[in-house]
This record gives structure tokens, sequence and C-alpha cells, in this order.
DNA sequence: AAAATTAAGTGTATTATCAACATTTAATAT
DNA sequence: ATATTAAATGTTGATAATACACTTAATTTT
């Protein structure tokens, strides 16, 4: 019984690779670091590390994206699992990739440092190892496809944050622009945002009112189903 | 280099589980056999099986589908990786989960009867070994997702089929009914079905046209997104 | 104090899509 | 010729999506 069954078969390394966005007011950035270990290593990579016995899959991915920003509680979600035979030249590793919505600048620097990692726009992106370029380009789809119908957006945003910089945050995840007076009409209507007293004054003399995101008022939504754009 | 890096890190068992699905006109189905491993043999399951080294996992599933049905070039697409620490009594295994869409009765009986599997409908399903019920519910929701913006439901259906047919597969999937007319005019708009000058005669008197998936037409559109329902 | 500046905030008209609803038609059976 | 059966089809109203430009609040300059 127990842990005596499943002896002959193959066993495998399991790989947890984390797609970590970020979102600097203009474009979405992907957290990269130079990979640590051979083969490739020095080359840009996304941030990874095996799977241990004792722990969920889900636990690794969590324990890989605290390792490198100091950060719990985050917003993280499997991606896929990517298992072809020759995706890591080191030998047969099956990765299971996930995503993650941080706020920028709320990742611990040194720890960034220590990793040599960089918030690189998605538009720029330089050669990655393996398939990690691939790991991205799904990513971002699944991004897109997600912030569509739940309200994770805000993840990537201040916890106060003005309406156009909610817009810009869905214009540079759709590359695409949208009409203001739409865009702000939509939103609110979904009646999942607070508005402040307070304004937002550095980008104009009129200035901005800050929301913030009600989860209160999400959830009494939720079961119904929610079209964000 | 090559097979020699990584030599300290913990090796998984992978099983990969197929949720196969299909369509008898009136429910969806799940084809489920009964388990031949301890533990818990003899007991209701998905069909699955122990990934090879020498094998992606996407030829792991379509081998395991190949092994249960006797078919090859089946729609599949990978569901998502279970990796809880206590998933599997006997083990620590991490699954992957892969969907597959059937003809239902296109599937090799001998074969079938080998692994005691039966076609069970969604809505009547036993208990079942593991996390199997909750892999189920989860290719449930993924379908309907799936055949919203995806012409896969054809995959369920005869190579010739009523529109009657069409409409009864998507209300069994959605658990809800159409209105006829608008379902019908919604799907021919799309411009992908084609007509045959050919009737189906055996539940009416007029007899009801078939028609078939136009691959072809789908392709050209395929870009702009499609939406089915 | 008045005028100019800047980005924020807002309304309307048009079009397209969705949802609700019942009658006519084709083929066979009586 | 009539009855039967399910298939095929059209219209209307409601709702949502899109396109488009002026007014307002606060500060800065004259």
């Amino acid at each position: 019984m127990g842990r005596i069954e499943y002896k002959n078969n193959d066993r495998f390394l399991l790989a947890v690779d984390c797609i970590i966005f970020g979102f600097d007011g203009s474009g979405i950035k992907a957290l990269l670091v130079k990979r640590a270990l051979e083969p490739e290593a020095g080359k840009w990579s996304l941030m990874g590390g095996f799977a241990q016995q004792n722990e969920s899959i889900d636990d690794a991915a969590a324990r890989i994206l605290l390792n490198l920003t100091g950060l719990d509680k985050i917003y993280m979600e499997q991606l896929y699992c990517f298992g072809d035979l020759d995706r890591d030249p080191g030998g047969r590793v099956v990765s299971i990739a996930y995503f993650a919505l941080i706020k920028i600048d709320a990742s611990d620097n040194d720890k960034l440092e220590e990793h040599q990692a960089k918030w690189i726009d998605l538009k720029k992106l330089p050669p990655l190892v393996f398939d990690h370029k691939k790991m991205i380009k799904l990513a971002k789809e699944r991004l897109q496809q997600k912030v569509s119908n739940h309200p994770v957006g805000f993840e990537l945003l201040p916890h106060k944050f003005t309406l156009q910089q909610l817009q810009a945050l869905y214009e540079a995840i759709f590359e695409r622009s949208f009409d203001k007076r739409n865009f702000t009409r939509k939103i609110l209507s979904l009646g999942i945002l607070q508005r402040l007293d307070e304004k937002e004054k550095t980008s104009s003399k009129k200035g901005a009112f800050f929301y913030v995101f009600d989860k209160k008022k999400y959830k009494q939504l939720e079961s119904e189903g929610i079209q964000m754009i």
C-alpha cells in the first residue's frame, strides 16, 4: 500500500517557470533573470526552479516567486505544462509555467539584483533560453483573456489609480487604444470602482480622481459573470 | 554537457489522464474505465497512464487515448496540471490532464471492453478515484469556453449532421435551451456550414437537411476570431 | 484680476447585436 | 384530398457597442 506502488515507471524532473508581469504606466513588462545554471547560463530567462517532492506544484511556483521578489500572496495562475522531449538541452525536464501579476515597484530590489533580474518590455524581449519566448507569448494571450472577464488588472496597478492609468493598462495589454468616453462609461457601469475624494495632480492642472477597486462589490457580482471590456 | 546537468533534483512520476467526451444525441458523456491498478483498483476512473521518458507529454496523451479507443488524429487539448501533494494515495504523482472530443460510435468496442470502459452521462457520474471528478468539472467548463469561440463541437457530431443535432449538442454542453430560430440564424450566419442536398428523414416526414462543417471557409475566417454562440 | 493653458470629465446619435415570439412549408401517412 | 409531423423561416423591441467633440476644473501666465 501507499508509497510502494508505481515502482517501475519513469520519473521526471519538473521545472516551474514563472512569467511575472508588471506595468510601469506605459508598457507591460516581464521580469527576466540571467540564468544561473548551465546550460545557457548567463542568458536571459524566466525565473524558474525545480519542484520538490515535499511541496505541491502551486507551492513550488509561489516559492520561486517569493525567492525572486520577496513577495507572497500574489495573484498567480497556472498557465500550461510544457512537455516536449527536447525543450531543455540540459536533460528531460517537463516545465509547468505559471504567470503572476505584481505591482512593479513592490518587489525587493536587493533580491532582484541577486538574480540579475530586469523588467523588460514585452515589445522589446531579448532572445530567451529554451521555450521561454513561447511561454511568454502564451501568457500574454492568457492575460488578455483573463483581464477581459475578471478584475485582475488591478493587481498590476497601485492601490489608488486614476481612470486614465486603468485605461493605459488595458491599452498596453491589448496593444490597441480605447475611446476614453466609452472606456470610462463601461468600467464605471460595472460598479466595482470606488472614487476617492483625492486627486492625482502631477499630470494635469485639474487633477484626476483616484479610484480603488471595491472587492466587496465585486464579490456580490462575481457569480453573474462580469464583462470587463 | 547535455544529460549530465540537474543531477541532484527530485524526480516525479508523471501521469496523463484523459477526459474523453462524446455526444449521443441527448447528453454529453465521458468515457470512464474501471481502474486496473492499485490503489483503488476496480473503481471508476478516467483513462490514464504514466508518461515515458522517450515521448512528449502530448504524445503520451495521444498514446493513452489510442490505447483505449483505437483512435488517432483526435482533437485533444491539454487541460491542466494537477500537482497537489496528496492527490494520489499510491504515491507522489503529478497528473497532466487532457481532454479529447470523439465521435461516440467511432471507437473500437473490443478495446473498450478490454478496459471495462463505459460512456457515462456527465449528469450521472459515479464516484471517481482521486481528483478525477474535479478534472471532469474543469474539462466541462473548458469545453463550454472552447466551443463558444472555436468550431470544435463538430468533433462530437457525425460528419453529416442536422441543425437540430447541432443545437441539441450545444444545449447539452451548456445545459440550457436555445431558441431554434435565433440559434439557426446565428450559426448559419457564420458561413462555415455547407448544406447538402440530402435530408435526414427518420425523425420527421419533411426531413431536415444535412450540413457539413466547411473547414476551408473556417480557415479563411479564423484570424478574425469567430463567435460561435 | 483676467486670460491662457492643460488634461479631466461628460452626452448623444448611430449602428449592430441579442432576445423574444408564431406561422408557414415540405413531405408523408391516412 | 386531408391530416399529421417536425422543419424552416421573419419581425420587432431591447440592449449593447461604437463613433464622435465640447465643457469644466484647477493652475499658470500676463
